[in-house]
DNA sequence: GATGAATGAGTGTTCATTCAT
DNA sequence: TATGAATGAACACTCATTCAT
C-alpha cells in the first residue's frame, strides 16, 4: 500500500498538529483528530496505519519539506559561515513561524517509541546531511580545521540548535527565536573562550 | 505526603530503570515493575503517587545523586577549562556505567506529559547551575568575554552533551563515550572555527 | 427486489466460496470477495442483500442444485435399498468433488445466525423430503415398517451422513468419502446388532 | 497461567450460557456477561483469556461433567443394549434439562472458529470415547458383528443423537426429547428395514 | 449497471489504581 | 505496612454498507 496523498491527507495532518499541539499526543483520540479535520475516524485509516503513522507521517512531511527548502537555499554561492547561518536562521524561522508545529515537534514526537524512532531519523539524517555538507565543504576550502571530527561537530551543532529552539517551545514562546541565529551561529564558530 | 524512603524505595526505582529501559515506558507496566522489584503491586502506592511518579522519581534522584556529586567535584581548585571538562566526563561517565539508565534519561523520560515536564525541570535546573556557575566564574576571570550571553551558552553546552549522548545510546553504545569529553569540551570552547 | 442473477452472480458465489473456505466467514471481508470476483466492492451489493446473503445464497445455489438433481435421479424405477444407496453416493461424490464447497457446508454455514437458519431449512427441508418421499414408498411397498417413526428415521439417516461428512472435512480430507456410501447405507437400513 | 478457578468462574460461565442463548454469541458483548454475572468486565479477563474462552471453558465445564457422569454411570453391570440406551437417555435428560445449554451446544458453539474447533473436539473426543468402549465390548462379546466398522458407527450413532437434540432446539423445545432415547436406540441397532 | 472512496457505529481488551484483609 | 484480586474507564481500529459519479 503506498501512502496514499490528496486533500484529505493534508487536511488530517494540519488537524493532527493543531489537535496534538494542544492535548498532547496521548490525549489526542484519533476520532478528535477526524473531527477538526471534517472527516469520519475510519478515513484517517485510508491514509494513515494507524495513530502513530499521523504523527511520523506529519513529522516526515513537514521536516521533509523544510529539508528539500533548505538543501535549495543551501546550493547558492555563499561563504560556509553565511551557509550555516543560513541553515539555523531557516531552522528558527520554519518553527517560529508554525508554534504548534514547534510543540509537536520539539515535545510530542519524542513520545514515540524506539521502533518510530528509525522513522524519524531517517528523517533527520536529510537535515544532519546538510550540516554535514557545510562541515565538509568548510574542511575542504580551509575554513574549518582538516583534523575536525566531523560526526562530533554535526551532533554539537544540531544539540545545540535543538536545545535552544526546545527552551524556546518550553518557555512557552515568550521570546523571539530567529535573533538567536546569529549569535548561535557565532559562538558555535568561535566558540565560548575569549579570543585574545 | 512526603516522600517515604526506605529499602522498597530504592528497590522499586531500581527494577524501574531496568524494566523501563528494557520495556520501554509504556510497555513497562506496573505490575511487571513491582515482579522485578519482588513487591506487590499495591505496594508501589504506598512509595509513589502513580506509574509517571515512578519515572520522575527516579530521574530525580538519580540525576540528583549525580548533580550532588558534581557540585562537590567543582568546588576544588581548578582552572576553568579544567572545571568544564571534569563536569562533562562526569556526565559522559555517569551513563556510560548505567546503560539502562542512559536509556531511560535520553529517551524514555521524554515521553512524558508536558506537565511532567517541570519536574524534570526543576531537577534540571540543578545541573544548568552547575554549567551557569563556571561561565559566571569564567566571565568574571576574563576566560569567557564580558559580553558572553550565558543563557544561550548554556542551551549550546547542555544541547550539546545530551545530544552526544542520545546519539551513543541511539548507535547502541556501540563505542566509547567518555574519550568524547576532551575533544567535545574543545569544540566548546574555541568552536569549530580554524584559529588560523 | 427479486433476487437478480447473471455472470456476476455466480462469479462472486464462486469467488465466495472460494474465500470463506480459505479463510473462514468472519475473516472473509467483503471487499476481499469482491476483489476475488473481480467486480468492486459496490457491485456485491447489486446481486446480495447483505453479506450473510452471501452466505445462504450461496448454499440455495449449490444445494439447490443439488436437490434437483437428486430428485431427478431418484424418479427411476428402483428399488428402495437403491435409492437411498443413490442418495446418500451422490451427497457424499458432490461434496467430495468441491472440497471448498466442503468446508462451507459443513463448518462455515453453520456460523449464521439462529434467524439465517430459516433460509438454512427451507433448503435443507427440500433434501429432507427426498429422505421422506424414500421412506414412505419405503413403508409403504413393506420394505420398512408401518410403525417407523419416519420423522425420527429421516433425523436419523440426515444425521448420519452429515456427521460422516463434517467428520471427513475436519480430517482435513486424508481419505476417500464416497466408497463410505455403501457401508453406512447398510448400517442404517439394517443397525448395528449381529443378525443371527 | 493455570486457569483459575472459584466462585466467580463459575458465575461467569453460567452467565454467560444464559446471555449467549438468548442474544447469540455475537450479540453477547463481554459487558454484557460481565453484568449478568455480577463482575466487573475486566473480571472476566482475570478467568478468561478472551471471549472465545469463555465460549469453550463453557463447553468444556459442562460437557466435561457430562462425560465424567456418564463414565461413572457405564461402569454398572448393563448389556451392551441398556448401556447404549442409558448413553442416549443421560445425553437427552442433560439438554433437556438447561434449555440454555441446549442452545448453546447446539447451536452457537459451531460458530466458533475452526482452530477452536480443536477445542471442542478434545471434549468430544472424551464422549466419542464412552460410544467406543460400548461398541468395542458390543464387538467383543459378540453383542456386534466382528466386522463392524467401529468408527463409522461411532460416527452414526453421534450424528444421529446430535441431529435429533439440535432439531428439537431448532423446534424450540416444543415436545418431550428424552421419551426418543427408547426408539431411537432401537433404530440405530436394528436399522430401518423392516425385520421379517 | 458499476465503481470505490467515504462513512461511523460498535466493542474487546488493557492496565493504572483501589481497598478489604 | 503489605497484599493482590477486583475494578471500570478509556479508545484505537475494523469493515459492512452507502451513494455520488
Amino acid at each position: 500500500m503506498g501512502k496514499k496523498r490528496g486533500q484529505k491527507f493534508d487536511l488530517i495532518i494540519n488537524a493532527a498538529v493543531k489537535v496534538i499541539a494542544q492535548n498532547g499526543y496521548h490525549h489526542s483520540q484519533v476520532s478528535k483528530i477526524a473531527k477538526e479535520a471534517g472527516v469520519a475516524d475510519g478515513t484517517i485509516y485510508l491514509y494513515f496505519k494507524n495513530k502513530e503513522d499521523i504523527l511520523i507521517s506529519l513529522f516526515e512531511e513537514k521536516m521533509g519539506l523544510f529539508v528539500e527548502k533548505s538543501k535549495e537555499q543551501l546550493t547558492k554561492d555563499l561563504t560556509i559561515e553565511e551557509k550555516l547561518l543560513l541553515l539555523i536562521e531557516m531552522h528558527l524561522r520554519q518553527l517560529e513561524a508554525d508554534h504548534n508545529l514547534a510543540i509537536v515537534t520539539q515535545l510530542e514526537i519524542r513520545q514515540s517509541n524506539i521502533q518510530l524512532r528509525s522513522r524519524i531519523n531517517k528523517v533527520l539524517k536529510g537535515y544532519l546531511g546538510l550540516i554535514d555538507t557545510i562541515l565538509l565543504e568548510g574542511m575542504d576550502n580551509g575554513f574549518f580545521p582538516k583534523s575536525l571530527d566531523h560526526r562530533l561537530a554535526r551532533q554539537v551543532i544540531f544539540g545545540a540548535i535543538d536545545e535552544v529552539v526546545t527552551n524556546w517551545v518550553m518557555k512557552e514562546h515568550r521570546y523571539e527565536l530567529v535573533p538567536l541565529a546569529k549569535p548561535l551561529c557565532n559562538m558555535l564558530l568561535t566558540g565560548l573562550k575569549s579570543n585574545n
